[in-house]
DNA sequence: AAATATGATTAGTA
DNA sequence: TACTAATCATATTT
């Protein structure tokens, strides 16, 4: 019955078990009963990213409930090892008690007993934390990863970014307050604003060919507006290069000879 | 359904 | 640290 006897504890490094009690907290699966689940809900929210906007709450509904889902099982699952451990630790007291009474056993062999049985079972509770972090690690990336979520942005986001972008095509690089502003203006974040201006130069850059009727439209439009100021430009411009000349007009020059290579 | 567009993430750089 | 370039994963177009 007591076959405890090949117990080679393969090494229970604490700090293992201390990294996954963290992130359980910090995943607010092991935190307070379901007050809101705050810690979630921040957990979330700063997983997200944070977009604005339209969406922001449906989604998330979603991935609390199976997050509560997990939360639930992860209890009920350490629950019972701990009971089981307890009622264990129990029969085996009682063996030993038993056996007592024809030969001597010294407490210091109970407690080896004891330990031995605890060792155990703490090992399956960290079996048990560590598929519990697996599921919430994959849930997150199921519901909370931005790029799975990817939405567009709408047309006069889009379009005042173009706009800005197109009009300043030597140098596509807002300050930071501009940033703020186009954020402000699009209902976007900064980090937002950062993101797509890094794609569009990139983009813009790799095949400006394939851009050339957008830059011509926002052109277009931006001269509009630039038409009360500059009265003199009478000059024959072609239309189909607007943008005559260099080929990286943005680039720093180092950088434009780096990238020529 | 394949091709393309697009926002976000990542590694690497100066 | 802000940027580029490559890449991911989804959205949209064809």
């Amino acid at each position: 019955v007591l076959s405890i006897r090949g117990v080679q504890d393969e090494d229970p490094p604490d700090p293992q078990i201390m990294r996954l009690d963290n992130m359980l907290l910090a995943e607010g699966v092991s935190g307070p009963e379901k007050g809101g689940g705050s810690a979630a809900a921040a957990a979330a929210a700063a997983a997200a990213g944070g977009s604005p906007g339209s969406d922001g709450s449906i989604e998330h509904s979603d991935y609390r409930a199976k997050l509560a889902q997990i939360r639930q099982i992860y209890h009920s699952e350490l629950e019972k090892y701990e009971q089981a451990c307890s009622e264990f630790t129990n029969h085996v007291m009682n063996l030993l008690r038993e056996q007592s009474r024809t030969r001597p056993i010294s407490p210091k062999e109970i407690e080896r007993m004891v330990a031995i049985i605890h060792r155990k079972f703490s090992s399956i509770q960290m079996q048990l934390k560590q598929s519990t972090c697996e599921a919430v690690m994959i849930l997150r990336s199921r519901f909370l990863d931005a790029r799975r979520k990817r939405r567009n942005f709408n047309k006069q986001a889009t379009e005042v970014l173009n706009e800005y972008f197109y009009s300043h095509l030597s140098n596509p690089y807002p300050s930071e307050e501009a940033k703020e502003e186009l954020a402000k203006k699009c209902a976007i974040t900064v980090s937002q604003v950062s993101n797509w201006f890094g794609n569009k130069r990139i983009r813009y850059k790799k095949n400006i060919g394939k851009f050339q009727e957008e830059a011509n439209l926002y052109a277009v439009k931006t001269a509009v507006d630039a038409a009360s100021v500059s009265a003199q430009a009478s000059q024959a411009n072609s239309p189909a290069t607007p943008n005559s000349g260099t080929v990286f007009p943005y680039l720093k020059p180092q950088r434009a000879i780096n990238n020529m290579l």
